[in-house]
DNA sequence: CTGAAAGCGCTTACAG
DNA sequence: CTGAAAGCGCTTACAG
């Protein structure tokens, strides 16, 4: 065929508006480049930062990101996997809604096609896929940071066991706090919203004493718990140390600047990418589990940083 | 066919793991219930609220939502709205990355199927359906506001005139300003970041003379002038009013609080949806242009709020 | 090397 | 009322 022909068609299909019908070459190939993600609610600002960077990732390989909602549901959530199932995505990413009664769901899907866990996982998940964080040595990080700025009390402000990430940070919590010889006052214990902190916030004023040091479960409760002694007229980090858990970008918005663990989400979408490319090349492959490692961010809620130029001084 | 043979059936299937392949129902009926939004960012908490409703109503139709993010780059914006109309997704909902740059492509999407403008709008753009709100009456709300505070001499934080919301907040801020016969000091303008606004706060400082009260042009740009001012030691609401606009969870989080320009997300996807239904019903019909009203939301950037019984014993 | 046919999985319209 | 055929748009494998 004469290159003139082949511009020939190519400037006809052009001007007549062509365009590949995706669905039929998805059908003739059995899939095509989407991948689902299902999150339990883009609005969190660390599962909004999450998806950004897993859109990122895929885009350089050309594919495409079909996001969905579970609004932590479990039957939206059954019902999310199904429909990205139903339309034969080359794979899956997925938080899962609970750390037990997401099993079924989660399992049954990964039986049908590649699926990788991220952030959290399901119970007894040893055949699935799974990339996320060390919350317990995140934990351990934000409690000797404190203990270092002098905190003898702390408290852990954060979310029930029904999530993985859930219970995982709270058990690291009361493990490093006998580890490390503290006092630990009853935890409070309800879901990641910012107004669970802005309720926590009060509930822990009303107590005979204030603890020295709040580790809070993730940023939104850091945050809210921010807003609550503010408007209750305790100060952080006078009164009271507070430390979040994620890294988004409201540990920067909030006055004081919160300190936080900082998750590595871009490379937590590189190794879920890794990973799932990973199932797609071979489907029996078993599912590794990855812990990427957290830093600890330093705000100022844990006490005001010695600048640099007086801590030389004073070396 | 018997009751019992249905049963059968059904349970066979069921226990093969039969599912449907959308793929081969979505070419068979020419598209299916998938429904595409393009956003230049679902890491603005803004943009992230807005596809949280949008999933909201959508799935109430059982529409699923295929969320893809422009970066606010042209030949990304246009890629996507590509990978969109090669799915033959139902329809699209797009927030266009520029005013006069974005139109080629927008235009050319909006004639192969039902295309809805959100939240911003291309030029000439009469043809085509728009749903967002009344940018010049959110700045003015804002402005009233800071006058009736006392402000005298104010100044417009915003972005550029590369969007449509840019230019009408920035249009609008000049307008009002004129017929309140309040004092304007030269704007600064850039790009809707919170590292913008850190910076803005620094170039402010800097002036001989530091205004009465900032309007920004959105949430992110105002909590940064709110840090920024914060870390060189000038007070809000002080030395210097701040107002936002968006109304996203940031105002609440800062400290003080954000007085901001609310925007109505659920009112915005509902009326979205609306509009994409009627174009897909009838894929002749006009483009309506929506304007949303929007509301101020009173924080503590802008003055302490007399507390209600202060103000009733007053009255 | 070119061109026509087969088939992915579905649903609708039609023949029996 | 039931069952087989046609066709959505694509790509791969095969016949000419």
């Amino acid at each position: 065929m004469s290159e003139a022909t082949t511009r020939l068609v190519r400037e006809t299909a052009d001007r007549l508006g062509y365009q590949v019908n995706a669905l039929g070459k998805a059908l003739r190939e059995g899939s095509d480049g989407v991948v689902g993600i299902v999150v339990p609610m883009v609005s969190n600002p660390f599962y909004a930062a999450l998806v950004h960077e897993f859109e990122d990732q895929l885009s350089r390989l050309n594919l495409k990101l079909l996001i969905a909602d579970s609004h932590g549901e479990l039957d939206r959530e059954l019902e999310r996997l199904e429909a990205l199932a139903g339309r034969r995505v080359r794979g899956i990413f997925a938080v899962p809604a609970y750390f037990d009664r997401s099993r079924p769901a989660i399992s049954k899907i990964a039986r049908q096609l590649p699926l990788v866990q991220v952030d959290r996982r399901v119970e007894d998940d040893s055949a699935l896929a799974f990339v996320g964080v060390d919350n317990a040595d995140g934990i351990g990080q934000a409690l000797r940071h404190v203990a270092e700025q002098g905190a003898g009390t702390v408290v852990f402000v954060g979310a029930d066991d029904r999530t993985s990430v859930g219970r995982e940070r709270r058990r690291a919590f009361e493990t490093v706090v006998e580890q490390l010889g503290l006092a630990a006052q009853e935890p409070i214990i309800d879901r990641y919203l910012f107004e669970f902190g802005l309720s926590a916030a009060e509930r822990l004023r009303d107590r005979p004493t204030l603890p020295d040091a709040v580790i809070a479960g993730d940023d939104l409760i850091a945050t809210g718990l921010l807003a609550g002694f503010a408007r209750h007229g305790v100060s952080v980090p006078g009164d009271v140390l507070i430390t979040g858990f994620d890294g988004t970008i409201l540990a920067d918005i909030c006055n004081p600047t919160l300190t936080t663990v900082q998750q590595p989400m871009a490379t937590i979408a590189e190794a879920g990418v890794e990973e799932l490319l990973r199932k797609i090349d071979d489907t029996g492959a078993a599912g590794a589990h990855v812990r990427l490692p957290t830093t600890l961010r330093r705000g100022d809620s844990t006490g005001a940083r010695v600048t640099s130029s007086a801590s030389h001084s004073a070396t």
